[in-house]
RNA sequence: GGGGGCGUAGCUCAGCGGUAGAGCAGUGGCCUUUUAAGCCAUUGGUCGAAGGUUCGAAUCCUUCCGCCCUCACCA
């Protein structure tokens, strides 16, 4: 550190900017790569002229001649520089570079003896001097728990990671194209909600002073689309945040990405092919055509997606009817999630979920569920017991839900009521009167599609948690002590600072 | 919240009762085609924190902190 910052100065002296500037005329390093002649040159100097910037990665140094790595965000490229061809003073600089500044070079591309395609340099730029030396080369930065809190380093020392997060915004920007094509409108409803609905869960809580009122961050945008399908728009979808105060592991972060959609005059079964085709394009467009490994776990994405129906599978599995309460329940007992307390349908879903989920590897569409375990779901006209509902498993994840929506406001306002008669903590608090009337006005009949897009993105990058898919996953706060910069500062600028962390930013009040 | 595992140099890791180690990175040299460059020299540690056991603790015990896995929770 002190080093650096000696360096830096030294870069002064020398009159250069030690954390530099404008750099124009860049090209990605992927682009120098291709324009590479594919042999060394009989006559150097017809190689083009290439121009780039990035990181220094590597630095391999023989005297009078320098070898260097640059990496920008589209690849690595090695960099040729001689004395000889720079001058002396560009050498200077090239002298005080550490690993981790960043650098702009021209020169012309070509291949070295030896066959590396460089960028042979005839100027340098120097471009930012890192104060922090980055991980060690051959094994970049494995520390899960360092690669989650600064993500800064491990996007740079680990180009698996970045490309996996490019991969991530190309999967998003191709689900929005798939949606556009097909007459969807994107829409943006509130994040702050003053009735959580939606779902089921534990809402985060917040204050808004302007109007001294309490809102909810939102558990879905559920009724806010759905309000838009009233309201005549037909086809809408919302890419966004959802926030759910609950358990954190491999598959839940309290704040994911959800994808949700709705089409007027659709139902489950349209939405059904809806996701199908949307699951088969992407798979096959970032994973392969047939066949798909996920965490160890093969599974066929060539589609159609098996669907089976909810009752037929418990059946199935169980070797019983969902309904057979004597058994379902001795059953229930003997995989411990009997619960004396709640309804009979719950604990039979539980059955459901130990003995059917937790085997479905290949995607299956799983539908047609108990009615009394989705509030929102409208029921089938000619079995009241069962709710037009499916789910999308694959590899044992729930990845997909999505149901005929319920538009009759009466049954609605009915359910809402029991909901908040339950007492139960994740049950709404009270019953959305206005999203009520918003269906007394007429909502078209119509499928809504919910989507959990890290999972989605989990299956497509084969990652076992869900923390490798969001850039900056949560993590428990950890009280910093005040990192390596502030700390050379302070020794730097003598005794000012010398009562510790007080005065530091960062790590203190908020 | 329960159970299990991990925490040693900037990074990747050994060491598991007897003087704190290696590789890479860094620093100083040599070298005008190397690529995990090489060669010589060299700096660097409250062994996550605090207690305890012991003649002696990175090592054994307890508590705490953080992370990972797992269970619970999660339509």
């Amino acid at each position: 550190m002190q080093e650096r910052l000696d360096k830096a100065r030294r870069l002064e002296a020398l009159g250069v900017d030690p954390f530099g500037a404008r750099f124009d005329g860049a090209e990605p390093i992927a682009a120098l790569r291709e324009r590479c002649p594919d042999e060394p040159l009989e006559d150097p100097t017809a190689a083009p002229a290439g121009r780039g910037a990035g990181r220094v990665m590597r630095y391999r140094d023989h005297g009078k001649v320098v070898f260097l790595d640059i990496a920008d965000r589209t690849g690595v490229i090695q960099v040729y520089l001689r004395k000889n061809d720079i001058g002396d003073d560009a050498f200077a600089i090239v002298q005080l570079l550490d690993l981790g500044d960043h650098l702009g070079v021209a020169g012309t591309v070509q291949k070295t003896r030896k066959g590396e395609v460089s960028l042979f340099a005839e100027s340098v730029a120097f471009l930012g001097k890192a104060m922090l030396p980055i991980p060690e080369k051959w094994h970049g930065l494995r520390d899960v728990e360092m690669r989650y809190r600064r993500r800064y380093v491990d996007l740079f020392a680990n180009p698996d990671v970045r490309d996996a997060f490019v991969k991530r915004t190309g999967v998003i920007r191709d689900i929005r194209a798939f949606l556009d094509a097909r007459g969807f409108l994107e829409v943006e409803t509130p994040m702050m909600h003053p009735i959580v609905g939606g779902a089921a869960a534990r809402p985060f809580i917040t204050h808004l002073n302007a109007l001294d009122m309490p809102l909810y961050l939102r558990i879905a945008p559920e009724l806010y689309l759905k309000r838009l399908l009233v309201g005549g728009l037909e086809r809408v979808y919302e890419i966004n945040r959802n926030f759910r105060n609950e358990g954190m592991s491999p598959r839940h972060n309290p704040e994911f990405t959800m994808l949700e959609v709705y089409e007027a005059y659709g139902d489950y079964h349209s939405m059904m092919d809806l996701t199908e085709a949307l699951f088969v394009e992407l798979f096959s467009r970032y994973c392969g055509d047939t066949k798909v490994t996920y965490q160890g776990m093969e599974i066929d994405v060539a589609g159609p997606f098996r669907r089976a129906k909810y009752h037929d599978l418990f059946e199935e599995a169980a070797g019983f009817g969902f309904y057979d309460r004597e058994q379902v329940i001795a059953k229930a007992k003997a995989l411990d999630v009997f619960d004396a307390e709640a309804p009979y349908e719950k604990i039979a879903n539980e059955v459901f979920e130990e003995l059917v989920e937790v085997n479905l590897v290949q995607p299956t569409f799983v539908y047609d569920y108990p009615k009394a375990i989705c509030p929102l779901t409208k029921a089938k006209r000619d079995e009241p017991e069962v709710a037009e509902r499916f789910e999308l498993f694959v590899c044992k994840m729930e990845i997909a839900n999505a149901f005929t929506e319920l538009n009759d406001p009466v049954d609605q306002e009915a359910r809402f009521a029991a909901q908040v008669a339950t007492k139960d903590d994740e049950a709404p608090g009270e019953i959305d009167h206005d999203y009520v009337r918003a269906l007394a006005h007429g909502m078209p009949p119509a499928g809504g599609l919910g989507v959990g897009i890290d999972r989605l993105i989990m299956l497509l990058n084969d990652a076992a948690s869900i923390k490798d898919v969001i850039l900056f996953p949560f993590m428990r706060r950890i009280d910093e002590v005040p990192g390596a910069v502030d700390a050379a500062d302070a020794e730097d600028e003598g005794a000012e600072d010398a009562d510790g962390p007080g005065g530091m930013s960062g790590a203190g009040e908020p």
